[in-house]
DNA sequence: CTGTTAGCGCTTTCAT
DNA sequence: ATGAAAGCGCTAACAG
């Protein structure tokens, strides 16, 4: 059996040491200037009891834990993933970790799940594309310091997101550089904000490009989306579409597959653009043409907001990252109309 | 300038609904029996003030925050992604929250990191590759209630895993049956204990098939690796290799894009198989056949084992998930050899 | 069934 | 520079 052996306290340390728990407290902490003498006592006290300090009772005195959580509709998305991964890691550098809470894409449980994830932490960040507007922007005043991704929000809380509506842009402005006149937006989930943003970049580049036509046709967010999608596809092609511009890479995938079963040939009869250039991208036949978001770097920008909300410094300007156009083989010219 | 309130305590609660702090605390925990009465005050008083007990507070009476830790080489990988969704939803269940720690691939940092975030939490979960054995057994002992993921280690830590070994021998048995005898397994990251796993599978195999030979070469875990294998492939095809087992499905997949580039047919001229089963599998040209490994399920055992491990219940036998064959196209009869 | 009273382990005035 | 002592907000004995 093994004994159950009650940890060492900083009392322990103190009467070790033969000094007060204020000392101890102090070498620790480096706060004020302490005796070299005893600060070697105590140093050599706590190696001899292997001493560590309760987490617990220094978050009840001090309110705060060096911990900040994550919320997010699903934890499978790769663009969280990348986020989380830089958040944490970033975090990680100054001593704080994160906590994450998936709402499995259950809208109602993100206020619940947000409000009680942050009563564990010093802040969170929220990502939260499908939450009304209005419930959001009580919600971050709600568990504020909080940071939102990917989507503005009323009130104070700092936004890190994507340019999604510029990369649309960008995007369009390939397409139509390569003689594309006809094409094809494949949407996103209706009520995710960032396919909003990119229907925003959709008519913004109609308004730019006199000459390009853009349909939009609702579809998904998955690899089966864009598969079942390439049917709507090849007869979207007999009306003159040249381009497709997928929600994202997997949809553009998923697509991708299916035209190659149909024959239809990429680029030469139609072009397919996806987004956020998964690794996968790049090792798709033919290499898919996408739009490169930052994700760690992503990540990174909410822990430096975070950090500054936390130390009760202003958070600064929302950030916004252009995604950077990553042309690759599966958009060409467009073919001569017959 | 928005009045920075103190929240209401436990103090404030019961002075307003005129009972003493041990009867709000009976009331808010369900201890005991209250009376009516009380009851209906306290709640009254909780919901006028809007009171939150102070879960620092109750961490530090009860020894315990309702959080576990999982600490991962790299939250990058699919593997781990899945099984920290299947974690953090199951723990969540429980009312349980999950804490990440990333270590970047780098094995020096995983006993720190893994003994710091074991201080903020009830128990850990240790996803440790590479980590030397003697090292993880200290380690699983020194953070103790801890669960192991994918690997054996000595002491009373249960282990959840997945049994690579055995996904090979079925594997080996697949191509077997297609006629191939001349295999080429493209191992993955050296220190890697489920490598090694694998490459037990491997010897196995070869003793339970002695007209199958598996020559095994280095190569590594992601798509660029396979990618690059794709030399050595072709070179071993003129060697009688008709069939190549992928460390993961990444490898195949990269394989199966730079063969697809050299005119090299699949299934045709060479079987590839993956390990993994990730979605993209099933959408690669051709569709990839891999061994399916319960992602979710492994985070949701895990949890399983944790919570018992907190409660102080044993925490039953090590299991392990038998991989699943998803055969596709990428595998099929071998070629006859001129 | 309810209230009183100790702490949980640490930080932080406040004296000295 | 150091120590004594007062909490942080809560739960859990223990009385009554």
């Amino acid at each position: 059996m093994t004994e159950r052996v009650k940890s060492a306290t900083i009392a322990d340390v103190a009467a070790r040491a033969g000094v007060s728990q204020a000392s101890v407290s102090r070498v620790l902490n480096g706060k004020s200037t302490v005796d070299p003498e005893i600060v070697r006592s105590v140093r050599r006290a706590v190696a001899d009891l292997g001493y560590r300090p309760s987490l617990a009772a220094r978050s009840l005195v001090q309110g705060r834990n060096q911990t900040v959580a994550m919320v997010v509709p699903d934890l499978e998305n790769p663009l969280f993933q990348g986020i989380l991964k830089g958040l944490s890691v970033a975090a990680a550098a100054d001593g704080y970790r994160v906590l994450v809470a998936d709402t499995v894409e259950r809208v109602d449980e993100e206020e619940p799940t947000a409000i009680e994830a942050r009563e564990r932490c010093d802040a969170i960040v929220l990502c939260a594309p499908r939450l009304p507007a209005d419930r959001l922007a009580k919600l971050t005043a709600r568990v504020a310091p909080a940071v939102v991704v990917n989507r503005a929000v009323d009130g104070d809380a700092p936004v890190v997101g994507v340019d999604y509506a510029r990369g649309i842009r960008d995007l369009v402005e390939h397409f139509a550089s390569l003689g594309h006149r006809r094409l094809l937006y494949l949407a996103g989930p209706e009520s995710s904000a960032s396919n909003a943003d990119r229907l925003r970049g959709v008519a913004e580049a109609t308004a730019a490009h006199p000459g390009v036509e853009i349909r939009v046709a609702a579809c998904g967010s998955r690899l089966d989306d864009g598969y079942a999608a390439a049917d709507l596809v090849v007869s979207a092609l007999r009306e003159g579409v040249t381009g497709v511009l997928a929600f994202n890479d997997l949809v553009a995938l998923g697509l991708l597959t299916r035209l190659r079963a149909l024959g239809v040939d990429v680029p030469g009869a139609v072009s397919v653009s996806g987004f956020d250039d998964v690794p996968m991208a790049a090792f798709a036949t033919p290499a898919l043409t996408s739009l490169s978001v930052p994700r760690a770097e992503l990540g990174a920008q909410v822990w430096s907001r975070l950090r500054a909300l936390i130390a009760g410094e202003p958070a600064g300007h929302p950030v916004t990252y252009r995604p950077r156009l990553e042309v690759r083989e599966s958009t060409g010219p467009a073919p001569v109309i017959a």
